[in-house]
DNA sequence: ATTTTGTGTAACCGAAAGGTTTCATTTATC
DNA sequence: GATAAATGAAACCTTTCGGTTACACAAAAT
């Protein structure tokens, strides 16, 4: 079982549920009601968010309210964070290889 | 096939190869030098990455150089963004509710 | 006490993911 | 021209994924 972030933020239900839960904490049922797959199928997904922390419960009685915990949701930002430059100016990775390129195959020395 | 740029860095792998090709293009075999895996592998997971726009491929000769072009990366980033205050402020969503909570069970009509 | 409600769990399924090996093809190189 | 290099593509395999149905059980509500 991989069960990193970026794997539980792959699935677009989970995503989905995530949304749900940062408005307001809801039980299962409620959660399962938003969506047209079984409860299981919505219990299964609540699973993998909690185990890698996005979601947390909270017994009381018989239902079990399911909240965010987005901290772990950094981690994808500092990871996207890095790569910024490629998408605000537009970086040409290819132009700058291009020079580069042709330095190497003159010197061509092993 | 789902193909979005969310499950496309879903994969550890995947987001190697988007770290190597972010420094420098390389073409196929040299990307697949830098893993354990066999080159048909890697060659997978780059197909994954250019059909979500994530790494593009300039054909030269008989090889194919790989380069990052990450400007989708901005998706991933602006969704995260929208819960920076989950964990910039360590906003505590299970509060809130459960002050909420006891309002509603104290008026209870439906 | 009985029944309803909210959930967990288990067994099972088909499809997709991630890998591998093998073979074909195109482009350089000797 | 023969050979080596860089890849694509196909066939196949094992796991994981996302879902389902069926059943069990404790907590509430009647």
């Amino acid at each position: 079982m991989r069960r990193d972030v970026f794997q539980a933020i792959a699935d677009p239900t989970r995503r989905e549920i995530i949304h749900l839960l940062a408005a307001k904490p809801l039980n299962l049922n409620a959660v399962a009601e938003n969506f047209d797959i079984s409860r299981p199928a919505v219990s299964k997904h609540i699973r993998i968010l909690t185990e890698c922390g996005l979601v947390a419960i909270r017994q009381q009685g018989r239902e079990r309210f399911c909240y965010a915990e987005l901290q772990a949701l950094k981690q994808v930002a500092e990871w996207t964070d890095q790569y910024r430059a490629f998408w605000n100016k537009k970086l040409d990775a290819l132009g700058a290889f291009l020079g580069k390129e042709e330095q190497a195959s003159r010197k061509k020395k092993k």
